[in-house]
DNA sequence: CGGTTGTTTGACGCAGTTCAAGCGGAGTGG
DNA sequence: CCACTCCGCTTGAACTGCGTCAAACAACCG
């Protein structure tokens, strides 16, 4: 449960209080294996999800059965918010690794929002980032090229990850076959295995053993046309490796709203 | 601001003071022209919309110069609650046509926010549908053809439009150019231009005049793979033409939470 | 050691792009 | 009322990124 809580305090402060009820709101673990679906299409979950370890994709089906995958969760993430606020599943979340999942009831997240309007707001604040990012997927799939894209969601994956402390020597465990990723770009097998061996014959990248390793991130960057704006990660983050700089367009984030008694200036 | 509130209720029931506290805030009216920018990548807006009347887009605009439209704001919708809660724009806003548009400062946005727990729970809501209408954006991206991605598109923008009640005659208002299409679906305008003749030749559409009309919404779902259940509309809205009956795959929406005191069983 | 799952390679075909030119309607000015 | 212009739509032809099919190869595992 730690890492959802170092996630959410790298935006924002909670006060003990609010971290008990976080505790206490997400108190059962369970586990899930490779392979094994989380939430299926269709369903009506009665409960909420933090992700503490491993990896997860979300996806939808279609009926020619192909998949597309849309995101993944990854460590720190509470996701499926979505289903506490709506009724039915229109996608599926799978495990891509064994995962640690922590639980809370819709019933339990309720009162947690209702008691603290404040981490309700951070809540609703994650589901805006979420958005922001399914923005940028958008993008990815109906203006760059496989090449591009691909190279694009490595680097988004790379963020992220370091957002949360999982990079490490300049790259980060990334446990998929290459099937899944031409799910997550939209693109055959084939020419995912072709791109994936162009960038690593242009060293920018290696994958291999579930672990993918960024050796030129300037040249993926570049490759990928990939700018962090939207991720609207933490300003000045402590990478663990040598490409903090790049996250850094030093934007200031914006504290959680709500009680912070903080409001800019009005235009309307 | 009638369609606004009309739109909100169609998922849960205001009190007069909520519906009041709604028309102080949003209390400014603006009006934007075709091809004029609402907002723009890298701002940091003091406001939030509602669409009053008109057509918006959202659009990512990439260095070389092309342009991914991301979601089409209806008339009803609320939109950069996105700059509420987060920084920085991260994509622009324009009109297509002729918009009137509800302003809201942030300030008062957050105090109604906390002065009506249950309003925010509602717009959170809306936030979190609008994830699932880009989660559908990319699968149809990433996995369908040209020709069903452009008629999925038309059917999205029927089911919603319908959905505020401004259908007529099983077609609506579109005023747009063939590449905004293009744009919006990630495909050239030359080719968008042989899809929509496609579609016309089937006698499934016809696009004239900015006007959308659709002769054969069977057909046009079937093009495209249509299910509507993300969209999270009304379950028995009354739609005043002849395509209700699709609209119900007679799922029961939530309730919006919060103050409803309802609970679901647990799972976890 | 055989089975299974994932990666790699090659050949071929097609959906969709690009380039380029022509067309039609709406607005404008003479 | 015509001529001119602009903008969006349409058409054709050549090209290409990516998909499909199919087979070989590699790694892991019981």
């Amino acid at each position: 449960m730690e890492i959802i809580i170092r996630k959410l305090e790298l935006r924002s402060t909670l006060s003990a209080d609010e971290k008990d009820a976080l505790h206490a709101t997400f108190g059962v673990v369970r586990m899930f294996e490779p392979g094994q679906d989380l939430l299926s299409q269709g369903e009506r979950p009665a409960f909420v999800g933090a992700l503490l370890d491993g990896l997860l994709c979300r996806y939808k089906a279609l009926p020619a059965g192909e998949r597309q995958i849309v995101s993944f969760p990854l460590p720190g993430d509470i996701f499926d918010l979505h289903s506490f606020l709506l009724d039915r599943m229109d996608h599926s979340v799978g495990a891509l690794a064994r995962s640690r999942v922590a639980v809370a009831s819709h019933a339990a997240l309720q009162a947690l929002a209702e008691a603290y309007p404040r981490l309700a707001a951070l809540l609703w604040r994650d589901a805006v980032i979420e958005g922001a990012i399914f923005r940028e997927w958008i993008v990815n799939c109906g203006r760059r090229t496989g090449y591009a894209r691909t190279a694009h969601l490595l680097c988004e994956l790379f963020v992220r990850m370091a957002d949360v402390g999982l990079t490490r020597e300049g790259g980060y465990g990334f446990p998929v076959t290459q099937v899944d990723i031409s799910d997550a770009v939209g693109l055959s097998p084939v020419h995912v295995n072709r791109v994936l061996q162009q960038l690593r014959a242009e060293g920018l990248i290696s994958l291999r053993g579930g672990r993918l390793t960024i050796h030129d991130w300037d040249g993926l960057v570049k490759a990928a046309g990939f700018t962090p704006d939207y991720l609207n990660v933490a300003e000045n983050q402590s990478a663990p490796d040598g490409f903090a700089f790049v996250l850094g367009t030093k934007q200031t984030n914006a504290q959680a709203r709500f009680a912070t008694g903080d409001a800019r200036d009005g235009h309307g």
